[in-house]
DNA sequence: GTGAAAGCGCTAACAG
DNA sequence: CTGTTAGCGCTTTCAC
């Protein structure tokens, strides 16, 4: 069956805690011997039995990506997708392992909540930001298990997140259609029970108090980040007939573009559009759409790297990192108008 | 620090092994006992140590979903969400973890392959099928890993797999479009060293060849399953006059779309198209694409719960499961017209 | 039915 | 520099 560690000593003339010692870097080993026993390593092909060393270090080297119930619906976008190129990207790099844990129920959650923290499967989490509330994040603290959170959480005290600037990101968008000359600009927020949603209509409403000054209420309107919603959302904003619109996702904003075709109304000339993610989607569609990049990937990779920084290097101050987005402009925002 | 089964059988009054044998429901302990040790399980909130366990049974409990360098691509599309939330479902209904392994270069190839098969941190794996002659599935049997193929494998022999029915998909979606009168129809191909490529290519064939008898080596173009070599194969298909369109995949088909858009030409009655996957968008561009939905996460739990079953039971001979399709008809294949 | 003891493969003192 | 020894927390014989 598989080699152990005391086979390879006898392979190579040694003991077994030279061999340990060589695997692990550690000094106090002749350089000639250190390469006989790497050479029987690399002949044999062994590789150190995992669950006996992590009884013994009290480490795994495996990192948990946990995602709530709560955000199940991202991931019908390709945002997921992107996030765990990220992370499993700087996993790779550092030696780490992801585990998945998608959480499709609340029993389900229940039953692997405890599992997760206690069972020592796992160094650390990433916790997709989960909504305002969410037990999930007390949990973790609770059982000392180090984790950053992909998204600001409500109560930033004592936590590391990482998150793209959603405040500047749609407050650039909206200053962008205002400076356009749209006056009449709605938006179809996310859900306002996540700090996602709120940071981004507060975006909106900072852009449009510094410029315009007035706010109508009936031009804000919940959306849910997928494509049903928003399509509802700008069926619901269409009677106040708005100059423009800003979806907090490019999902709903392709809702929002399906549900102004089927009013026979165009985009840009009668409604203008902005979205914010930049989804590959949004450069293809018709017309293309003027968005918010924000470096998902990146985010992902960042996320991996600061809860690897805190598992090899011990606990540091909790980090808060925005990372900053782009306003890519297409047509969708009647820019080639010329206003 | 975290509890012990020794801390536990204190609490309880019983010994170690008697708590070992309540929490793996083994009999021969008297029922008033069992009661007692459950309740202090309960009451602390123990949970045993994975890698204790896992030491001495020779089972850790995780799987691993192995996403090799050469599907990467698709990584971009909806479809890894969708399998992913397959797996993990049947993973959390059968308590496995889900481990997740994406290869971004030859180097991570490398070096995580001998880790993640010789490590023993895995039971067993699942693998999205790669490119036809990727060493991984030699690599996997040669280490003895139990794992199962999302995607036919192009020597099956000895494999358990899980795959749509890619050949009779195209076949139907082809088929459409000769019955509504179509004659000249071309194909967007998926990559031809891949099965799932191949497999649609010859759907194709097999309708043209049954109902018309003819074959034109100019409408058929290689793609890459990405939008813009969805794009770039419309634009070499426009010169040869296709009437009709099939692209192997949705995300293709976009591509496809915003060709014949750029090029004013109107979809259906100019070009009519069908796609192959049936992604949340299908239902929502313009004008709504016809496709061929194939039940992705039912792929994924499918795959899981032959894999575990594997695991539970013992190997049992190789399973090859298809996986049924369904055409869905929109409008971008012109059925309105009536032909 | 229950407990005592051995040992899974590794790391980490501690001797030498 | 290197080897010996003692566990890490659990399951699993084997006695009783």
């Amino acid at each position: 069956m598989s080699l152990t560690l005391e086979q390879i000593a006898k392979l190579a003339g040694v003991s077994r805690s030279t061999v340990s010692r060589v695997i692990n870097d550690q000094p106090n080993v002749r350089q000639e011997v250190r390469e006989r026993v790497w050479r029987v390593i690399r002949e044999t092909g062994y590789q150190p039995n995992l669950a006996a060393r992590s009884l013994v270090t009290r480490r795994t080297g495996v990192i948990g990506l946990v995602i709530p119930r709560a955000v199940q619906s991202l991931f019908a976008d390709p945002f997921f997708p992107q996030l765990i190129q990220g992370i499993t990207q700087a996993c790779n790099t550092h030696d780490y392992m992801l585990a998945l844990f998608v959480l499709h129920t609340k029993e389900e959650e229940q039953k692997l909540y405890p599992r997760v923290m206690r069972a020592r499967l796992l160094d650390g989490a990433i916790v997709a930001a989960s909504e305002i509330g969410d037990p999930l994040v007390r949990h973790l603290i609770e059982n000392r298990l180090p984790f950053v959170l992909v998204g600001r959480p409500d109560d930033p005290t004592g936590i590391s997140f990482v998150q793209p600037d959603n405040v500047i990101g749609a407050y650039t968008a909206v200053s962008h259609l205002l400076r356009l000359g749209y006056r009449r600009i709605g938006t179809i927020t996310g859900p306002l029970n996540t700090t996602v949603g709120l940071d981004r209509r507060q975006g909106y409403l900072d852009a449009l108090r510094e410029r315009h000054g007035v706010i109508d209420e009936n031009l804000i309107v919940e959306g849910d980040f997928t494509e049903a919603g928003g399509h509802a959302a700008m069926l619901r904003l269409l009677p106040h007939r708005p100059e423009a619109v800003f979806a907090a996702s490019d999902i709903m904003a392709f809702g929002a573009l399906r549900a102004l075709r089927e009013a026979g109304l165009s985009v840009p000339d009668d409604v203008a559009v902005v979205g914010f993610d930049d989804l590959p989607a949004a450069a293809s569609c018709d017309p293309p759409l003027t968005t918010v990049r924000q470096p998902i990937r990146r985010t992902g990779t960042q996320a991996a790297e600061v809860l690897i920084d805190i598992l090899n290097n011990g606990p540091t101050p909790p980090r808060h990192i925005t990372l900053s987005v782009e306003l890519v402009i297409r047509s969708s925002c009647g820019v080639e108008r010329k206003r």
